[in-house]
DNA sequence: CTTTGCACCTGTTGGC
DNA sequence: TGCCAACAGGTGCAAA
């Protein structure tokens, strides 16, 4: 489930290995990903000289000398560069190919379909406009956050997710960096102070790049450009671990006296399982 | 304006 | 063993 270091990750990957190459060929396998790919516009790309990967969100910005193929990996998605001169035989769920020069071979491969493909002229996408700051650039910091939160009665968790609050922060990404924060999920946003604010686009900034650096995190079906997971899942104290003890306040503890609270628990928000330590986070 | 719930989709999991 | 419901969740969109 690809959230920003793991798109991240895909990018680098890509962009290593493709920028620079033209494009020799292009097959639709599967046009309905969750809208119609832009068949017109990506078979018009044989030829096209590729210059550039960029990332703005959750989305890749191909950019061609041509115009821009906008991506989005959605839930499952994946991007693969083969370099091996004999084409791989198609998988299920493989639904573009594209074939560089250089005997490159780039996949993409969604057995949920929710991810999609969109033609861009120049820098507008009515996907684009409404984003919010990047949070690893300066557009995003404790003051921006504060200020974004200053209506918001929802809790935190789900503002956290919005992408007009902040990109790029998914599920498992929200629950570790409020873990992280020590905040509970279930604060009204705008109740937390500046110095609160400070601390968590604080940590939402270092667990990304620390998720960066492990190469994104594989839960199901992450794999890099390569077909390699990534390790960073090894690194969280709450997504996934519920009713498991907490690393940090139940750490070296028998916990023999009142386990519940050294424990994590879930909650729902907006459809979404949120872990927390009840302890931990206030 | 904020907030919530739904739809989209398939593979995996757990209960009976 | 087999069957089916529940679950996983990114995000645009409709609706409250």
């Amino acid at each position: 489930m690809p959230e920003l270091p793991e798109v991240e990750t895909v990018r680098r990957g890509l962009r290593r290995a493709l920028v620079g190459a033209a494009v020799s060929s292009v097959q639709i396998f599967e046009p309905r990903l969750r809208w119609p790919v832009p068949s017109a516009q990506l078979h018009a790309l044989v030829g096209a000289r590729l210059l550039e990967i960029e990332r703005r969100s959750k989305y890749l910005l191909f950019r061609f000398d041509r115009g821009t193929l906008l991506a989005h990996l959605g839930m499952t998605g994946s991007f693969t560069v083969t370099d091996e001169h004999i084409t791989p035989p198609r998988r299920k769920h493989d639904h573009v190919e594209f074939q560089f020069e250089r005997a490159l071979c780039v996949r993409y491969h969604d057995p949920r379909r929710f991810g999609s493909m969109h033609w861009m002229e120049g820098d507008i996408h009515p996907l684009l406009d409404a984003l919010g700051p990047e949070p690893l650039s300066d557009a995003f910091d404790g003051n921006v956050l504060h200020a974004a939160l200053r209506n918001r009665a929802a809790p935190i968790k789900s503002a956290l997710m919005d992408n007009h609050v902040v990109v790029g922060v998914g599920n498992i990404y929200a629950n570790e960096a409020l873990f992280r924060a020590g905040i509970h999920p279930n604060r009204a946003a705008k109740s937390l102070s500046l110095t609160r604010c400070i601390r968590l686009a604080d940590e939402v900034k270092k667990i990304l790049a620390e998720a960066i650096a492990a190469g994104g995190s594989t839960l199901r079906d992450f794999v890099n450009s390569a077909g390699e997971p990534g390790y960073f899942q090894q690194s969280y104290f709450v997504y996934g671990r519920a009713d498991a003890p907490c690393k940090i306040c139940a750490e070296g503890t028998k916990n023999t006296q009142n386990p519940k609270t050294r424990t994590i628990l879930t909650m729902r928000h907006n459809g979404r399982a949120t872990f927390y330590c009840p302890k931990c986070q206030r």
